[in-house]
DNA sequence: GTGATAACTTGACACGATGTCAAGTTGACG
DNA sequence: CGTCAACTTGACATCGTGTCAAGTTATCAC
């Protein structure tokens, strides 16, 4: 909080005159950068998709290069998971909406009669939200060193090797 | 370090007279459980294994049955990575161990000729590693409430979908 | 028995971070 | 001119980590 002040050239107290808490702050400025750089128009590209491997690859697509954009305050918000119920309600509201949009890639996988047999429904989204989570971006990116574009071609792959009959 | 102090029944300062910090106190924890729970026997079987798509098997099914033995010192030291550097240094060079046994089995697969020719041996390794990280096992397991068994079925389904040819 | 030593005790304190509270300043607007 | 919102300074409570000093206790060597 005392770096934020710095950073925006007034007094930690006045920090707490907008955001009561560092949580709120965190989760406020998620919401701001989901406005900035219009997370909603990017994600509606994978639902005009014809075939559920369309649709999954650009959810893919749109979701794995979003993730560069929010994961400095992601970070903190996990980080803040663990010890401040606030912060981890509202990232598990977040990682939600994200689970949403891989429900919606699997259903139309399986309209197309294309999801493996070997998972059900509901394990077949846990898979890909998981794959597609901010801790996994982390890992390929930050740990392995990855590329973002290869980052985003090789998921693709993978997902369809494992999720795609 | 006050409630293990009260768990272990002696003062809070003795506790720093065995761990000179808290981080300290969680990487002997886990070297401590390593010992006891006998990690390495553990992996060894899967060293025994004679293609590479037994070797993935027995890996991800060795290392994956061993991650609800340290998930709560693990999760500790990855909250502690973020601030403490001794705790990501140590948390790190754990699971550089754990990378190794990843690249093994990849070579395993190299050899039999069955891994994907869409990925080279690091990627494939880094794959792995990723799937492998307590933080998926914990996203499956607790976030999802997939079982122990479940988790390792679908594991060893989905890296063999993804990795061998 | 005595004295040294290791393991422990109590109690105080520094530090950094979050969050609270009170009192004062400043500038715009009706 | 008064009021109100946004801000300031400064003090303070709380919690956790880690440090320091001084005293206790049991054991073991001599």
């Amino acid at each position: 909080m005392s770096d934020i002040a710095k950073q925006t050239g007034i007094s930690r107290q006045a920090v707490y005159l907008h955001f009561p808490t560092r949580a709120e702050l965190l989760i406020a400025t998620t919401r701001h950068i989901d406005e900035v750089k219009e997370i909603d128009e990017r994600l509606a590209k994978s639902r005009s998709a014809s075939t559920g491997l369309e649709r999954l690859e650009a959810f893919v697509e749109a979701w794995g290069n979003y993730i560069p954009e929010i994961y400095g305050v992601a970070s903190a918000l996990i980080a803040m998971q663990a010890t401040d119920e606030e912060a981890g309600a509202a990232w598990s509201d977040r990682m939600g909406a994200v689970r949403h949009g891989c429900e919606a890639a699997v259903a139309a996988l399986e309209r197309d009669g294309r999801l493996t047999r070997s998972l059900s429904t509901s394990e077949a989204t846990n898979l890909l939200w998981g794959q597609l989570s901010v801790e996994n971006w982390e890992h390929l990116r930050h740990r392995c060193g990855w590329t973002q574009a290869r980052y985003i071609i090789v998921l693709q792959q993978t997902l369809r090797a494992a999720l795609v009959d």
